[in-house]
DNA sequence: TTGTATGCGTTATCAT
DNA sequence: ATGATAACGCATACAA
């Protein structure tokens, strides 16, 4: 393989000129110029990316850390990094951690290592504290609602979007109101669940622990949410699902079952994805794409402690 | 940032002691190593991984080309792929090309300038010609049945997939049907188009050019495609479609149209989704988490021209 | 405008 | 078992 030094070599001319002639810099007479590029035709010369990562001390290139692929919510959030990361001549590193606390921390690890450059942790599986000794000085975006903490963060604002919600509901007539979440933990899902307690709470309205339903990720989940619901003896009227998939698994399971929605039970979904729209079911449209946009933007911004906020907006359908 | 030479110089030995220590080479005294590690403690060392990668020559990540990342199909070839390469120890890039041709050349490029060691081409734009130059001794792997090509390959049979559910349409009673494709060049579809030509043909059925549908991605497309056959003067009584998605879609203009499903158009789908079996499309499942995991294990392949091949499994339900 | 020399941080070869 | 030294290939400060 061809590299730098010989194409000065056969060129005539030195090494820096070559660099230069390769990298556009100015102050390089035309004939040597040429006689470098023929030089880099002949040889069918190609620049070695690891070496000018290493002398360099960059890659251009930026991790992001997510549990799955196969989810509309990670693809949608990927597309948007990825479009916004093309535009800045960026290219993505994936960590696909499976929620396994041992591969996120190898990300941070890889940054480090200075494999990529930054990271946008889209999912978060260890805690803050863990991932302490590797945030200094290293250009990392959290989305999420980390209060307080100095770092770069965008979200959505998880805890109105319920609070919206469950306004929504109540007054549409409904006062027993449950809650479909990803995952228990992690802030976004507790922000949700502040904002669940919080209005229950401003509306004296009644709320049970097992009106919360977690592990809703996929469609299969929502049918699974449907016999638990089924096997409540206080059943909620509506449910607040925090994803369109998990939405039309319930609305798939019920019609079989011979629950009538929404007379037997309401479902108020987030996402507004196509499926949304094709189900008839009313959703709050989430920005996903535009998350995984700002927060390649905020990995771009030298303030590093910026954050941004997203909202989410009611889309009426036939399920409330 | 503390390198290699220094934890020599601190623990008093030579960097090729720390090297090996580091990488777990045998032949090291135990107090000598013990020195190694309090330094690199002591330092916070950590290993560039640039350095590694320009002194081995390889980087230990293969990049996958796809076009987008928010449909379904490429999230699950991805999660396959990620999930085989997590267990060799292998990182993903990811070039996202939205179809656009020069930057699928540029993926090429980067691995000539080894910022990856491979390739796995999920979807491509690029004629073969335009590749070929990239192609020898370069390590990629084609999802898509490259006939007569020295390469490595793995595809799902199309071909035989359309010719099943042609036969099955057929046996149904239906003798008019049509086609949804994603996209009416490479390969995949030519594949299907091929095996619906073969199959009306053999059956002596009628096929009019008009009843193929192309750019069929997501499930507006389907809506789009209800009002397109509506148009139609000659109505094909049934369609193939190769995306749940769009089936979606198809399903539920229809009803809003109050397009009766199956009685006035019948639906083939492909995919298998969650889905399919929510909204009780028929559907032939295809394995393409599988396709993404075969790819990967070609990747890893000496062999530098082999293939794989998957096929479709028919799951009937309530759309023909 | 161009060239020289050094740094980037590691691995690998070859002595000893 | 250990160390010196040469790759690996490029960028760049400094000199000219």
């Amino acid at each position: 393989m061809a590299n730098i030094r010989r194409i000065a070599e056969l060129a005539g001319v030195s090494v820096s000129t070559v660099s230069r002639v390769l990298n556009k810099h100015p102050y390089v007479k035309e004939d040597k110029r040429q006689k470098v590029l023929e030089a880099v035709k002949q040889l069918n010369y190609i620049k070695n990316a690891n070496a000018v990562h290493l002398s360099k001390g960059k890659t251009n290139s930026i991790g992001v850390v997510l549990p799955f692929m196969n989810l509309p919510y990670f693809g949608e959030i990927l597309q948007g990094i990825a479009g916004e990361a093309l535009k800045h001549d960026y290219h993505l590193h994936i960590f696909q951690t499976n929620y396994d606390k041992s591969v996120e921390l190898d990300a941070f690890h890889r940054l480090k290592m200075k494999e990529v450059d930054g990271l946008i942790i889209s999912s978060r599986s260890n805690s803050l504290d863990a991932l302490l000794p590797f945030l200094d000085g290293a250009n990392v975006v959290f989305c999420e609602n980390l209060s307080g903490e100095k770092c770069k963060k965008v979200f959505i604002n998880h805890y109105q979007g319920v609070r919206n919600g469950m306004e929504y509901l109540y007054s549409s007539g409904h006062t027993k109101i449950g809650l479909c979440l990803h995952r228990k933990f992690g802030t976004n899902s507790e922000e949700r669940i502040r904002g669940f307690y919080d209005s229950a709470k401003a509306e004296k309205h009644p709320l049970l622990e097992d009106w919360i339903f977690n592990d809703c990720y996929k469609l299969e989940d929502g049918r699974r949410v449907v016999h638990q619901w089924e096997e409540l003896e206080n059943k909620p009227t509506s449910l607040i699902v925090t994803s369109d998939q998990v939405s039309a698994g319930i609305l798939s399971e019920a019609k079989k079952r011979g629950i009538r929605i929404p007379e037997d039970l309401a479902i108020l979904s987030f996402d507004n994805h196509p499926i949304a729209d094709a189900l008839d079911i009313t959703s709050y449209d989430v920005p996903i794409r535009k998350l995984g946009e700002e927060s390649f933007k905020l990995f771009l911004q030298e303030d590093s402690f910026a954050s941004t906020v997203l909202e989410t907006i009611l889309y009426e359908r036939g399920t409330v």
